[in-house]
DNA sequence: TTAAGTGCAAACGGTTTGCACCTCA
DNA sequence: TGAGGTGCAAACCGTTTGCACTTAA
């Protein structure tokens, strides 16, 4: 899967990679560090972010701005979808996108990505 | 309008208001400092970010997580409205929201507000 | 054998905090 | 006159950079 991409898969990266893909929560760069340096001892807070910059730039992963000045990060390949964030628990949902979102742009300009987060509180949170 | 709001209107936070309630660049902090420090020559950026956060708890700013670092603001008695952030120039466009969009939400969830920025080129852009 | 990856340490930059001074109601 | 506002300086913290060491094709 790297190795199409033009990045060398090696370990820290792997491990980098499937802990974004396989955990639901949308990590920072911080959290992952913490959850991998069990793994891997000597692991430096510069190789995770390398690591996620190479698997960016590799389109394996993306970027989610969802909280100021501390990225998250989004397993790439799954299918397109929004994020709901609770202001109560701060976990985040996977959500599904609406349908036709782009109607309302202004012609001639071109959508790259659409990025949508709702803000509020998850279902557990509400009923508390 | 601060008045009703608890706030003292110092001409600081007049000045800090009205810049971001008057320019549609939905400005950074340090936008906004270096732009008012020609008025207020002994403006600090504490009192920038003091009035920021006092305006934004009042509700008359919203802070915009879009760029990751680097706080924008906007204006929030205007009408609910998406964003648009040019790959090229930098420029964040105003769009019009969608309708329906919290239809595809999960049940049980509480919504306070929903965040939609497109990223791609503007028109103008676009066109080069 | 050499280009690519790792990781320590220091720097960077937006933001926050501590604190002394100021200023209106 | 006292609660609230201002602004300097330093701290904070997520991220980036410089650089020497390591590793795998």
């Amino acid at each position: 899967m790297m190795h199409r991409n033009g990045l060398r898969p090696s370990a820290q990266r792997i491990a980098v990679l499937s802990f974004v893909a396989n955990c639901r929560t949308h990590p920072s760069a911080d959290e992952i560090y913490s959850r991998l340096s069990g793994k891997f001892p000597s692991l430096s807070r510069t190789t995770v972010y390398n690591s996620l910059h190479a698997l960016t730039d590799a389109s394996l992963l993306r970027e989610l701005e969802i909280e100021s000045g501390n990225m998250r990060y989004d397993f790439k390949p799954q299918p397109a979808h929004g994020h709901f964030v609770c202001r109560k628990c701060g976990k985040i949902f996977d959500t599904p996108l609406p349908r036709s979102l782009a109607d309302s742009l202004t012609p001639g300009f071109c959508i790259d990505c659409v990025e949508i987060v709702y803000r509020g509180l998850c279902d557990i949170c509400n009923k508390q």
